[in-house]
DNA sequence: AGCACGCCGACT
DNA sequence: GTCGGCGTGCTC
């Protein structure tokens, strides 16, 4: 279809808009549907995308010209489908979704060659030893930036400048972008188990027959998932596609760049918000191209314009991280399952502890399901036992039972490393007065501020608030009387020091003292140079510890305690991968547990090692609740910066709720946390069996309304955060 | 998302 | 009497 006989395009834009406006194709222009195009709206000029092309334009509406198409491919069919779906699904107008799309402002200026240098072999009148090292570099034959020439020959840049303006160098333009190698498929493959090879196989045939199947890859810590789903990329890269690598979070991509590189001989594409802007716009250039093959990124990964998009891998699909606001709150592991339906091509889940979501659909076929026991004939999970804190008392402000101490002191003595986990920053999460009781809260939101001793301040969790600890309770005025209240990461390392001076201790947190990097303290935990260390939650995402024999779990109960519904699964993910951080070296490893319900069906699988009866725990719980995945559920959030204005607001919304067979609105209630950054936040939570369009119920019930003044209202389909 | 239009407080 | 605050609404 061109615009000869079609001389209407129907252009989205990157607003909040729900469809595209129409423009009229001038003259000696040709448009295809998905064509970048320049756009008049108003008096500024846009950026969209056609997406329809009509031969007849609406019914008294004026239209204005196109103004120009961009010299790119066009968004593919799929693409923009996807986008449809995506805005449908999550009740968003189309545009903000195509707003994720054209996130890379880079990508449609004029691309700027980079100017680079290259010896001439014309005489320079004065000769020093620092441009003898310029012109010996520069002699090498490649044409090298400004920066980097003077970096290789350990010279500054002034010295390059001075010799380009004699004539000993002249300046080349070098393509705007380094070109995107092109994998070697049979590069780096490594020798696959038994097992590995069986499951290899089973993935490599969903990719080759060009199934759209979704396969649940599911194999424990340890067992070499990643060198698995690497052939079942390799055969979707053989069939010429592109492959997506997607990963929660960008602390992990680094350490996957590696491997990919390894195994396929060329450097991948990576996509995550951290991107500096050019290499993102050479990103999304090679991706749009179809010159960038493999991309290892981040959720919004999805959003790229891909041209053959053969095969997604979520790795970890069982990530919470998944489900976030980018602009638009979605979950990239169902949209990663969506996209792979248009498109037509596989779709891999894998993790150790999958989301009960993908379980369930492995049980009703809807995926295939292909495990991975083996972990190098170590059973599932390492020996778990539970350690009841209603019979073991500790000693006040401790936090560590004599078990756990036991076992510590055992490890250390043995010469292995030893782990404590303790999913909860800072110091101390309550600090109150003890002369007046008053507790330190943060002024913008519902929550207690939590005690960071290492940058010694108070921090609010959920707002960006922070103060110094005060010496003086600022209610009574009375000094010296705050105290910490309950066990933080950073207590929990004072109590260690005490209790095993002799250790070597480290601490994994996403916050620690100024000028210590993670990264370094994880390589030197992974050497083996620390014996104890102690971890918030990101010691259980994909580290190899080889040293570590030993983890003693804090406090097991925080995960459950919370209102989410998906504690429960969080808890056992939490463990299972916490606990499968031992023994994964030379020798076997063994998990204590603190918990205060040791009789929860959950605590006792843990310690039995029985998933199977974890899941169908799990399973009836949700069932009977009408809970995903047996039920569908959505929030309406709504939030205004007064309190009684929010509540009228709130209440003129719960007098429009229509009635839907079968489908239940809780609420409306304040949220958990009912007040974060100063504004006042209440929620519906809408129940809805599989087969009813909760969708289309939502936009049914708030089409006529329209939040006025500071008053904001969002729809979560699927909601995660219930907080 | 911008940008204009529109209705109420402190200034020349 | 105006200048300007930012609340609401429109842009093919």
């Amino acid at each position: 279809m061109n615009s000869n006989s079609h001389p209407i395009a129907d252009v989205l834009l990157p607003l909040a808009l729900e469809g595209p406006y129409s423009y009229r194709i001038p003259e000696g222009m040709t448009l295809e549907e998905g064509c970048y195009v320049a756009v008049p709206l108003g008096p500024r000029t846009l950026i969209g995308v056609v997406w329809v092309l009509k031969a007849q334009a609406p019914e008294g509406t004026k239209l204005r010209d196109v103004i120009a198409r961009f010299d790119m491919p066009a968004m593919g069919e799929t693409h923009r489908k996807f986008v449809d779906w995506l805005a449908d699904y999550y009740v968003e107008p189309k545009g903000n979704v195509l707003r994720m799309v054209l996130r890379c402002p880079g990508a449609f200026e004029e691309a700027k060659g980079q100017v680079a240098y290259r010896a001439t072999g014309q005489q320079i009148r004065r000769m020093t030893p620092q441009r003898q090292r310029v012109l010996d570099v520069a002699s090498e034959g490649f044409a090298m930036r400004q920066s980097e020439l003077a970096k290789a020959a350990g010279v500054g840049t002034s010295v390059v400048k001075s010799m380009a303006k004699e004539g000993a160098l002249e300046v080349v333009a070098l393509p705007a972008h380094k070109a995107f190698q092109p994998p070697d498929l049979n590069a780096g493959g490594l020798t696959l188990s038994k097992q590995q090879q069986l499951a290899a196989h089973e993935l490599r045939a969903v990719v080759t027959t060009r199934s759209a199947k979704v396969m649940l890859f599911d194999g424990v810590t340890g067992s070499g998932k990643t060198e698995v789903y690497f052939e079942a990329m390799a055969a979707a890269l053989a069939a010429g596609g592109q492959v997506l690598l997607l990963l929660p979070e960008i602390a992990l991509t680094a350490g996957f760049i590696t491997r990919v590189e390894t195994r396929f001989a060329c450097e991948p594409a990576q996509w995550h918000s951290d991107l500096r802007p050019r290499e993102r716009e050479r990103v999304w250039r090679g991706v749009a191209s179809g010159e960038a093959r493999i991309v290892v990124g981040a959720r919004s990964a999805l959003f790229l314009p891909w041209k053959k998009l053969g095969l997604i891998v979520v790795d970890e699909e069982h990530e919470s991280a998944y489900k976030q606001d980018d602009g638009v709150t979605y979950h990239a592991r169902d949209m990663a399952v969506l996209y792979g339906a248009i498109g037509k091509f596989p779709v891999i889940l894998s993790s150790a502890t999958p989301s009960l979501e993908s379980i369930v659909n492995a049980d009703r076929g809807r995926y295939g399901h292909v495990k991975l026991n083996d972990r190098h004939g170590r059973p599932e999970l390492p020996e778990i036992d539970l350690v009841d804190m209603r019979k073991t008392p500790l000693e006040s402000g401790a936090w560590l039972s004599a078990p756990l101490i036991e076992n510590i002191t055992a490890t250390l003595a043995a010469g292995d490393q030893a782990l404590l986990f303790l999913n909860r920053r800072g110091y101390a999460p309550v600090t109150v007065c003890r002369a007046c009781g008053h507790r330190m809260d943060c002024p913008n939101c519902a929550a207690s501020l939590v005690e960071h001793r290492f940058r010694r301040q108070l921090m609010c969790h959920h707002c960006g608030h922070h103060e110094p600890t005060p010496k003086a309770c600022p209610q009574c005025g009375v000094e010296d009387k705050l105290v910490p209240c309950g066990p933080g990461i950073e207590r929990l390392a004072e109590e260690a020091v005490q209790r095993f001076p002799e250790a070597r201790l480290a601490i994994l947190s996403s916050d620690l003292a100024r000028g210590v990097f993670l990264r370094d303290v994880i390589r030197d935990v992974t050497k083996g140079e620390y014996n104890l260390v102690i971890g918030t939650q990101l010691v259980a995402k994909g580290h190899h510890f080889p040293f570590l024999t030993f983890v003693g779990v804090v406090d097991a109960d925080l995960a459950l305690e919370s209102s989410d519904p998906r504690g429960g699964e969080r808890t056992w993910a939490l463990m299972a991968q916490v606990a499968g951080r031992a023994g994964r070296g030379e020798k076997p490893g063994h998990a204590l547990v603190q918990t205060h319900v040791p009789e929860h069906p959950l605590m006792q699988a843990l310690k039995n090692g029985d998933r199977e009866g974890y899941l169908a725990q799990e399973k009836l719980i949700r069932e009977n609740a009408g809970l995903p995945p047996y039920g569908r559920l959505a929030a309406v959030i709504i939030a205004g910066s007064d309190a009684a204005e929010t509540e009228r607001f709130v209440r003129l919304v719960a007098r429009a709720a229509p009635t839907g067979e079968g489908v239940t609105i809780l609420g409306p209630a304040t949220a958990p946390i009912h007040i974060v950054r100063g504004r006042f936040r209440w929620r519906f939570l809408v129940k809805a069996p599989r087969e009813v369009n909760i969708q289309a119920f939502l936009r049914q019930w708030l089409k006529d309304i329209k939040p006025k003044g500071s008053i904001h209202l969002g729809i979560d389909v699927d909601p995660y955060n219930f907080l």
